[in-house]
DNA sequence: CGACTGGTTGAGTATGGTCAACTTCGGTGG
DNA sequence: CCACCGAAGTTGACCATACTCAACCAGTCG
């Protein structure tokens, strides 16, 4: 179930600190279930449950047939596809708070990457709904997730069909700002969690791409970087501007 | 709600024998709903339904934050994203039978546009969730319906982020077969209801390259076509080789 | 049968990929 | 605290895949 790091990856460890093992079930617990239905469902759940923590660059593979829901108690995580030996498609990124659902449909595989130290609690998922499903605010609160899930991939979609390598850049910094910036919407700080290979299999492109458009939205004046992963967007609009996030006009 | 044709489609009309108009909301309460939840929910159901025929050109569009569920009744239908003026992202085709969700998130507009005579059934997603949230047998399929339509899209997201051309045409040919190919699975034949435009703006090429990929596979002896839109799969498991579904190696 | 739309084929181009050198970051150890 | 080292990131030169522009062909409908 827990493979071990990528092929290129050697686990270096960023775990200086290491965090106490707390349980993070009842985080899930105040997280996903609306209150009114936590007393009776947690206990069936808790049954099911596998708490895994994982440090940066260890991976969570499903077997195939077996798809799991996954709660991100803490830290950030990618969701890969494997399309072949040296070509990987990162289908999204999760973090703290996110439910997902992973399968492995005929095609392709999937596995669940750390970006860097993560605990996750996961369930299979046919079992999970077999609990839940008696129970409509919790499946309806599923329901929303899946639906954001799901719009969010439409988006992909849109960006890798459509998309010139700036505008998806741009369009995935705006993303991200929204997602798990800090300060103020207008001048929006993000410690990106993933390298910039991630970056590139998630928008489809290359490191060297990603690093060129990079420099190029700095040369504009649009972000500031500072180390390998912080970011400052100074010009929100101008970058949603360039991400091509143009509207159809009536 | 229902717009007129778009803009460069010069609304050819191509029902010579326009089928009767046959009220298509008992297809949709057999199709979507259980059988022993439909006698409840199917009343109020009907009374928030709307019935939309179209011919195929004809869009259906949706305002901004009012998502629906559109029940596919009869024809075919894609789901386009509007990336802007002359950049269309189709993010689904949908046939007879399926059921889908659409919304309108902040960067794109999204619209269901007919590929030919189609006849749906469209609820407003609020007021459908409100009347069907308390049975459990209806979210569950409904529930199921999302995560099929999760997973396409997460597969099209490998195809649009880490697929040549002509993986991407094999792939689209052999998952077109699948689903609405006719004949036995060693040599199937499929219709395609969709243009070549509707081909390319749905795997992130163009109508010329899609056209040239055609035409390689044909070549390699692993279709037929005949007329614009029929296609006769000769070797369905070398169109699967070529389309790169390679499984990592455990 | 003729016109028109949609599809195919060809020639040239551009965006992003590849290959390679170099720089910076950041973690570790002297 | 600073020097060192490996990995990650950046930049440049060149190349390839798919796009653009354009002409041509074929299927379909009137």
């Amino acid at each position: 179930m827990i493979a071990g790091a990528l092929p290129a990856q050697t686990a270096r460890m960023t775990n200086r600190h290491r965090s106490p093992p707390r349980d993070p079930f009842p985080h899930f617990v105040e997280t996903v279930l609306p209150a009114p239905s936590a007393p009776a469902l947690a206990p069936p759940l808790r049954a099911i449950a596998q708490t895994v923590a994982l440090e940066g660059g260890q991976t969570f593979r499903i077997e195939r047939g077996a798809d799991r829901f996954v709660f991100i108690a803490s830290g950030a995580a990618k969701l890969v596809a494997l399309a072949s030996a040296r070509r990987e498609q990162v289908v999204a990124f999760h973090f703290a708070g996110d439910l997902l659902w992973i399968a492995s449909p005929p095609a392709h595989d999937y596995l669940l990457a750390a970006l860097a130290g993560t605990t996750l609690v996961t369930f299979p998922a046919t079992a999970f709904i077999s609990i839940v499903e008696s129970d409509a605010a919790v499946m309806k609160a599923l329901f929303e997730r899946m639906q954001q899930a799901l719009l969010r991939s439409r988006e992909k979609s849109v960006s890798l069909g459509r998309k010139t390598a700036q505008e998806r850049i741009a369009g995935f910094l705006a993303t991200m700002a929204d997602r798990i910036g800090t300060g103020d919407a207008l001048g929006p700080q993000v410690d990106l969690p993933m390298s910039r290979r991630d970056i590139a299999d998630s928008l489809g492109l290359t490191i060297e791409t990603v690093s060129r458009q990079f420099s190029e939205l700095r040369a504009a004046q649009l972000i500031e970087t500072h180390g390998r992963s912080h970011v400052r967007v100074c010009n929100l609009a101008g970058l949603a501007d360039r991400a091509g996030h143009a509207r159809a006009p009536l």
